[in-house]
DNA sequence: TTCCTTGCAAACGATTTGCATTGGA
DNA sequence: TCCAATGCAAATCGTTTGCAAGGAA
């Protein structure tokens, strides 16, 4: 999705919830967008160049993971990071590295993906459950760690 | 697993790292081997009645974490809750119900599994990642709730 | 106007740490 | 004996909140 198609795809989501898109939201939106993965706060507010307060921020995260255009994902130290939800940035699993902490994305080839969905349904018909997501966690060390 | 012989096993497991099984360690050790879940410190603090000070479940918890003993959960709010490691509680997936919100563990059937962790070290060579652990999540309706 | 958002500073809560004391090998 | 473990209190750090000022509808 190019990036203006983003934007107006979360400004329409935020219009039918009557939630306002401001400056401060859209720099969020824009900055996530750019990056290969999930952010926390801090990593936020440096790379808009503390543009806006860490306090701001928080607040802007919240109301955009309340709306459903961001997802949180837990980190260690009680740091919580951000990324474009799903519908927003397509289906994707996560690398974390146990040494420096960062989350990267990787989108499968379409042959591991077909087989992952497919273990997922087996999976599903074993424990008598109806999958409807699923999500394959990776923790390892990074080529930078290594 | 039966409790003395998980006792024994953590015992052995630090006896090689050079670890002391101290009575506060114990107690931890003990006190998650006979819950259900994973307990924050402030739960266990509950669970074994004040008996040690919060710090010094801290530091216990970071002892038997960094001796692979106990494996960290990451909540919300960046509480940290603890279970047994995998080598003593077992390999298994999380299944969780995005209805009720429970969360059930299934341990796979080997030729699963198999699959499992060859696409993880397939997606591991792509991604030029070094895979140490995996975890399949899986969102979906339980069979209460299907 | 009226409600929502923002910025600042102070507050909060989980976790960590400095230091003096205790305890186990 | 002697280093690791403990308890207490104070410090840290990510995050949240109260409040007054700014903005959009």
């Amino acid at each position: 999705m190019t990036k203006s198609n983003l934007m107006r795809e979360v400004e329409e989501r935020l219009a039918d919830r009557r939630v306002r898109f401001t400056k401060g939201r859209r720099t969020v939106v824009s900055a996530l967008s750019l990056t290969d993965g999930p952010l926390s706060a801090a990593e936020l507010h440096l790379v808009i160049g503390n543009a806006i307060p860490l306090s701001s921020l928080y607040r802007s995260l919240a109301v955009l993971e309340r709306a459903g255009v961001l997802e949180p994902h837990l980190g260690k130290k009680g740091v919580t990071r951000y990324e474009l939800a799903e519908w927003l940035r397509g289906h994707h699993h996560h690398l974390v590295c146990i040494e420096c902490g960062a989350v990267d994305d990787v989108e499968l080839p379409e042959n591991y993906e077909s087989r992952v969905a497919e273990l997922v349904r087996g999976i599903g018909d074993i424990a008598r459950f109806t999958p409807m997501n699923h999500a394959l966690e990776i923790e390892g060390r990074c080529a930078r760690c290594a």
